[in-house]
Parts: C-alpha cells; sequence; structure tokens
DNA sequence: TTGAAAGCGCTAACAG
DNA sequence: CTGTTAGCGCTTTCAA
C-alpha cells in the first residue's frame, strides 16, 4: 500500500475521506519534483522516446514512480503542445438506434488494433446562425461523417457545405451513408435500385401498397430523402394508389411503440394494404407486430419489406426482407480514405458509390 | 462568399483545393489580431462575460469577424487554462449492443438540456501493469461507470478498486450496474430475487431446466455473477440437473448467430430441455431462433425467459420474458448523484440499491 | 545524459 | 473599457 503527501496533495491513499480532498490528478512535474530530474526526463521515458537519452537507472525510477503515484497524462496538454490526439470522431445522427448501432459497430471493428481511438459523437443541430454543426470542438485528428443531412432548408447559403466543414475544423473528412456529401472525400450508398426494385417485387402481387415514411408527403424532409421519390415512382408505374403511413422520428416518442400503434391504427381505419415498404427495418418490425396484433398474417395478408439490413431482421418470424446497408464496406473505405489523407493530405478527392442490395426473406412471400 | 489570406493561413474560402492547405484552425488570436484588439476582449467577447466589460461596438466586431473567420474554440486549450470541461464520460463495456444501447439511451435522456455533453467510451482491459482502466484520460468533469467487472483475477492487489480509480483520475465517479463497486457513490441492481423468482417460476413446470451462460461452469468469472449461482441453487432445490450451454461473448463472433448455432447442436445432441433461462435477451433471442429452427415451440415446447429487458423483447413472437433492468432509474440516479458530488464534493457518500423485476410475457407459458 | 526554456490556445487577475 | 501577463501540463529544441 502506498500513500503520502505531496505539495498537498494526497497520492494514492487508501481512504475514501482522504481522496475527496484529492481535486488534482498528478502530473509529469509532480514526478519530476519526487525524483528531482526535470520534466523533460520524465516526458522522455513516459514517451518511449528511441536511443540512450536517457540512463536505464533514470528510467526505471521514473517508471516505477510513475506507476506508485498513480500519474495519468494529461492528453488535452499534450495535443496542445503538439502531439497528435490519435483521435478520430464519427458522427452519426443518435436516432434508430438499431442501424446506427451496426454503423458504430462495423467502425469499431476498423479501429481494432488501430493506433487511433474512435470517438462517437452526435451532430449538433441546435447551434442556431451556425450550420448543423459536426465535431465538438475537442481535439481529433479526423473526422468521419455518417448520413449528415444537410436539407437546404436548414443551410441555405452553403453551396460546398463539405468543403465549408473541413475549412472550419482543420482536419481531413470523410462523409459516408446515402446523404453523403460529394464534394469531399466520401463513401456513398445508392439505395435507389434496390428500393425500386423492392416495390417492384411487392407490386408483381399487391393491389394496394403502402409506405411506412417519416415525414408526410410534399415536405421537402420527404422528398431529399430518396426513398418516398422511388416509392412515388414505382407506384405511378403500376397505376396504383399512394398510401402514406406517416410516422415521426423523435428522441420524446419511443419509434417502435409509436409506429406499431400508427400503423394499427391506420389499417383498423383504412383496410389492410396487401404490401408495405417502410422506411426502416425498426418501422418493419413494428409493422410487423402492429399487423400480429389484429390477427393477419405476414406475408400471406401482408407482404412486408424493411430497409437497412440490420442483424435483427433474421431472428424475427417471419425473417424479414429489407434493402442491405453495406456497412462493413463502408467503413472500411471512409476509413481507408481518412487514413490516407491524413498521412497524404495533397492527394486528389477519393471517392465511392456503394449500392444497396435487396435481401428477400419469408416477410415479402 | 467570404476568403481571404491571414498569416499564410487561408480561411473560409470556396475551393477544395484551397482548403486542402489549410491545417490550422483560426484561433482566437487569429482574430484579435484582425481586429486590433487583444486576445483577451476576443475571449471576452466569445465568453458572454456579463456587464459593460466590453463595449458594444467592439462585442459586435468581435463576433461578426469570429463568425466570418469560421473561429471555433479549442476546448483543449479552453480546459488546460481553468475552464470546466463540461464532459461527463460514460463508461460501459461494448459487447452486448442490445443491453448497451438501452444504457446509454438512458443516460442521454439525463443529458438533454443539460449544460453537460455525455462522452461514451469504453473500459481498456488491455493496459497491462494497471488495471482494467476505465477513463481515456480526455479531460471530464466526472465519469458514470456502467458494470465495472473487477475479478480477483484481474485487480487482485486492488482492495478499494473504487477509490483507487477515484484517486487516478480526480474526479467524481459513480459506479452503477450489477457490479457497481460499492466504495464509492453507487447505483447497484440486485438481479437475485427476481432470477430466484424466474427460475421458480420455471421449476413449477419443468423437468430439465438449462442455463444458456457466458462461461463454464466453476470459472471464476461464471461465479462471481450472480446469475449462475442462482441457477444453481434453485436447481438443486428442485432437485434438477445443472445443464450448461456455453455462449461466449467477443468482438470476434456475432454473438446471435454464435448462441443461435450453440443452442441448435445443443438441443441436436442432447434433446430439448422443457426450460431454458439465459444470460441476457439477446441469447434468448437466439435461442428463441434456435429452438424455431428446429420446428419446437416457445412455450409449449420449451418455456424461455431472458434477462436484461430490452425493448426488442415486445416485439418478438411470443414476446420474450425477462428480467427487467431498470435503466431510466438508474441513469437517473446515477446523474442525481455525480451532479450533487461536482457540486459540493465533501457530502457523505451516496447509494442505492434497484431490484430488477420478472415480467412474465408468453414465452415462460 | 540531463536541464532550461519556449510555446501550444486559452482564461483570468491585474494594470492602465 | 481594453491590454498585458502569468500560467494550465506537456513536448521539444537547444544548451550544458
Amino acid at each position: 500500500m502506498v500513500g503520502g503527501v505531496l505539495d498537498g496533495k494526497r497520492f494514492a491513499v487508501h481512504t475514501l475521506l482522504l481522496i475527496r480532498k484529492m481535486a488534482r490528478k498528478i502530473s509529469m512535474a509532480d514526478v519530476a519534483r519526487q525524483l528531482n530530474v526535470s520534466p523533460a526526463t520524465v516526458s522522455y521515458v513516459l514517451n518511449g522516446r528511441e536511443g540512450t537519452l536517457v540512463s536505464d537507472r533514470t528510467r526505471e525510477r521514473v517508471l516505477e514512480m510513475a506507476q506508485q503515484m498513480g500519474y495519468r497524462p494529461n492528453r488535452a496538454a499534450q495535443v496542445l503542445a503538439g502531439k497528435r490526439s490519435n483521435v478520430i470522431e464519427l458522427c452519426v445522427n443518435g436516432f434508430n438506434p438499431a442501424f446506427y448501432g451496426q454503423v458504430i459497430h462495423a467502425f469499431q471493428n476498423q479501429f481494432v488494433a488501430n493506433p487511433y481511438q474512435l470517438r462517437i459523437v452526435n451532430p449538433d443541430y441546435t447551434r442556431e446562425g451556425d450550420w448543423p454543426f459536426v465535431g465538438n470542438d475537442w481535439p481529433m485528428d479526423g473526422l468521419i461523417i455518417s448520413d449528415a443531412y444537410f436539407p437546404e432548408s436548414i443551410a441555405p447559403s452553403l453551396a460546398y457545405p463539405g468543403a465549408h466543414i473541413v475549412s472550419k475544423l482543420g482536419v481531413p473528412i470523410v462523409s459516408t451513408g446515402i446523404f453523403a456529401i460529394t464534394d469531399i472525400d466520401y463513401v456513398r450508398v445508392d439505395l435507389v435500385p434496390a428500393i425500386e426494385a423492392a416495390l417492384r417485387h411487392l407490386a408483381a402481387n399487391c393491389k394496394r401498397i403502402a409506405y411506412v415514411s417519416l415525414w408526410p408527403a410534399h415536405t421537402e424532409a420527404e422528398n431529399s430523402d430518396p426513398r418516398y421519390p422511388a416509392y412515388q415512382r414505382i407506384v405511378r408505374e403500376f397505376g396504383l394508389k399512394e398510401e402514406l403511413i406517416v410516422t415521426y422520428d423523435s428522441r420524446d416518442v419511443p419509434l417502435r411503440e409509436f409506429t406499431r400503434a400508427t400503423v394499427r391504427k391506420y389499417i383498423e381505419e383504412n383496410g389492410c394494404p396487401d404490401g408495405i415498404f417502410c422506411y426502416n427495418d425498426e418501422r418493419a418490425i413494428a409493422t410487423l407486430a402492429a399487423v400480429r396484433d389484429l390477427g393477419l398474417k405476414v406475408p400471406e395478408d401482408v407482404r412486408l419489406i424493411g430497409c437497412d439490413g440490420i442483424e435483427e431482421n433474421t431472428y424475427h418470424n417471419p425473417p424479414l426482407s429489407t434493402i442491405q446497408y453495406p456497412f462493413d464496406e463502408v467503413a472500411r473505405l471512409a476509413w481507408e480514405f481518412l487514413n490516407r489523407r491524413i498521412e497524404e493530405p495533397e492527394i486528389p478527392m477519393q471517392s465511392a458509390t456503394l449500392q444497396a442490395e435487396l435481401v428477400l426473406r419469408e416477410s415479402s412471400g
């Protein structure tokens, strides 16, 4: 058991009462002073500099004392003094946990045994007078944006939102997702062909195809998303009627419960469509529950297709058809692009467009 | 469109080529120099100090220039200079995404319209020679630990692990979860009564009760968890035989797939238990799928109970019985404790123990 | 092999 | 009302 007093700070003392008083962390200077060496020496040792800058004897003493005193580096100070932060920020919209859970997981897999650390943040849409802000002003060496959404009404004057952000953040950025900004390095996912295929698949057997959407038709948000326009196109192509079941996305309402109730109500009032396409898989899962609540069967009474390709789909009964977002490939490419730009800032723009794929399972018949 | 050159740094220029060169962010000094005022003045304005420290005219000019130049504060520097970081770290084990997703979500709800920002981190079990480390050395004003797991074999010498961490981190900590450290402020969740109730419920109707576990029996990890000992107790009480189906938890294996395959194999080789208790809900969901794969029915052939109480449970068919972890209450209390300790460091220890509750749904008959 | 000192961007006390 | 200055913890160059 180690304990002691140092400049009025107590360290490594095994009683809660004493520890409460200790507001400050141990600094390099503390360690240095204890050993009668200079802070620089401690820095050399703790940074594991190569060569014989420091004698073995000193190195040993420093290491031991740092450990004993419970020294922890102050990363903020390190960065201020010019070290790399070794942090990559991943900015994801916090809503739709299942989808973003898989996005995060896919990126985390890129960061195992990787000198960089991944820091997850959410975009800040509240900063008024500013743009939908990404990054939280803590040091980072690079930023990955997943589906930054910049509708005209939020950022009317930003002709080049990506470049804009780069200029303010001063670090490389890669934009990813179906809303990828395309004036900086990006990995875009194209949903359209798969959505069209999904809807055609439904249209081949259905008389009424409904769309469980995020926003009402004719709103800007709804139309800047690729799903609704594709739905509209195919429904027209097959001479069917548009049926939108609107289910908002918000932190205040438990999404699945809300969707389940909304869909149930819609079916009770309007009868049951024999095909339903959903904005995402979470809504498809809630729709499946709603349909079951009413004693109806999937796919016999309603054919169902979702979007995203979350793992959960294959655990439902029946397993859910979906449009598969290429989580791993997006993460792999995004990190490859970002890493390369960090190493060689001057290389030309890097970009890729991946196709989402329709995966048919039992829920669509 | 704004653009210009300043000390060789270009700012807010609308072409990618130019922006690529701009590695540094705009600093307060940059803004000050441009305006021929002192950095301190800029600092006053940007920190919105009260009173008439700065003339309206100056304030206006500073604000406009900062905006134009795209100034963003350097939080690391602010903290180093003595400001609060306004960051609270939440440390969660990254595995078991569904459970931790809900933990995180519950905490995030405590931080809306809260001056503090929540930063999610994972514990670092890789730092050898050290203890299972929480916190990542970036500035923070407080730390919430969710289920820090400190088995004796990992931290043999730490008689007071909680106090130990406090002493090294120098910020208030609240420990939460079923493994809550209890020598510092904590919110503990007691699973035992609910687990026993669950197992008794199964035992009332079953001849063979299996436990889908994390580790093999007799391992230290398995026995330091409350589930297995409770299972053992009840199985003995009812004169039944122990049946463990071991399903490891690792980043390398997709958990559900692995569990599904393992359970299926177990049933094929050993016949089907008529009651299964699972370590967590994800395993219960995978078990449900495995049972279905074999043409068996829940609850007719097998009664099934999971643990955690994730939202997904109610969307499965049949809905899954579970032991409900009080996500919201844990988050609420933890934040209350932490906030109070930040404001008044000297108050006596705060603690609470919450009871998890058995929630019976169709899967258990 | 080690120490002294400057400086990173910012805040806050103090001086003018 | 505004500027000067010291210092936060650390890295790194230069000197000893």
